[in-house]
DNA sequence: GCCATGGCTAGTA
DNA sequence: GCCATGGCTAGTA
């Protein structure tokens, strides 16, 4: 069944470490199957308590309807946003997550 | 048809 | 900015 991959996807997600980001791209790539679009889609139609919020796009922006919510929540965990965006340049780890 | 994406290009500073 | 893509959804036949 396809909620299958909506469920790999949502435990993805919800394993990044607090303080920690990933792209939705870096979410798709651990779940497999799944393509980043995909991935967006889940988070915006999730109502649980995941940490949307630590996933981003590839260059580190966001869409505009999560931008303000998103980035509140980043700075509580400590992460450092510049320039409208989290910096993800030279922060990617092997695993696919961001610090 | 719609997009909580992504990659690549042109055009400005 | 623009276009390609993937997957889901609404709305018609």
């Amino acid at each position: 069944m396809d909620e299958d991959r909506h469920e790999r996807i949502r435990a993805a997600v919800a394993a990044i470490p607090e303080g920690c980001v990933a792209t939705y791209g870096d979410v798709a790539a651990e779940v497999g199957e799944a393509s980043a679009r995909l991935v967006g889609r889940v988070l915006s139609e999730d109502g649980s308590d995941l940490p949307w919020h630590r996933v981003l796009r590839a260059n580190g922006s966001s869409a505009p309807q999560i931008l303000d919510e998103q980035h509140a929540r980043l700075r509580a965990e400590g992460v450092e946003i510049r320039d409208g965006r989290v910096v993800l340049a030279n922060h990617r780890v092997a695993s696919g997550w961001i610090f």
